[in-house]
DNA sequence: ATACCTCTTAAAGTATACTTTAAGTCAAGG
DNA sequence: CCTTGACTTAAAGTATACTTTAAGAGGTAT
């Protein structure tokens, strides 16, 4: 079984030890053992921990969300319910978000357009675009 | 010119009064007049604000780069490069936010579908899939 | 008049996610 | 032996974005 050091996790996920201290802390690493230096010794247990928090939190989720959902994993036959729950919520809450990011995406769009209208204007000493002509 | 309370553009945005005050303590809400009771009223101006913070926060941008935005927009012949670069950096982040969360997605995408996977094992007696079959 | 409602201000409090600091342990290198 | 470097802990501090509280003013309703 292989081991890493605080520093390794840290540099793998490009992550300070702080945060993987601090993410014991609130229970989304744990069995974390020391070795006679008192210094963390993490194991593949803690790597796949790390790639399940790296992904739900890529995707916006609320750290207490992410330690429920371990809660769950510990027991899955009782928990099925409630982890299969956790999961489909969260898919349909990235979905809506990557909607609103689009929808605004296209303002924001219309918006560097405007502006990069306005500084040709000025460039070439002619009148200014109108927003409405990008605002649609 | 049209003029709202405090009230009124608080149910229009569906964000708190006090919420329409910190902005504008903020700096993002200005010029902020007040009537003989003392009760803040605003114009279309504000609303156009309004419209533009909601645009930006939509999309994730910070209180305070929002409140750079509209700094530069009193002046725009002389702040015009700083405001291009502004929006379109800010176009860029919003682009790479989605691709991350549509990366994410997928993931997440996986496990709901191995989660369930487990819940008709369940239900049916028999072996649960391995993770394997979705990580993919 | 007195209660009630909506607004006002300034200041303090909350939530989330870390980050920094202070004080200390342990082992290797010069 | 003593410094250096990497770690340890607990506690306090930071950043962002609000939200809540307390105390008060000005009209309306009974």
């Amino acid at each position: 079984m292989c081991q890493y050091t605080i520093r390794q996790l840290s540099e793998r996920y490009n992550i300070p030890a702080s945060t993987l201290r601090y993410y014991e802390e609130l229970g989304l690493l744990e069995n974390v053992i020391h070795n006679k230096k008192n210094q963390r010794i993490y194991t593949d247990e803690h790597i796949q921990r790390m790639d399940a928090i790296c992904c739900f939190k890529q995707t916006g989720m609320p750290l207490q969300k992410i330690r429920e959902f371990f809660s769950y994993e510990k027991n899955l036959s009782e928990n099925i319910e409630d982890i299969v729950n956790l999961v489909s919520t969260h898919e349909e809450i990235i979905k809506k978000n990557i909607e609103e990011l689009q929808k605004g995406l296209t303002h924001i769009h219309h918006k560097v357009n405007f502006y990069k209208g306005i500084r040709e204007a000025i460039k070439k000493g002619t009148c200014w675009p109108c927003w409405e002509e990008y605002s649609e």
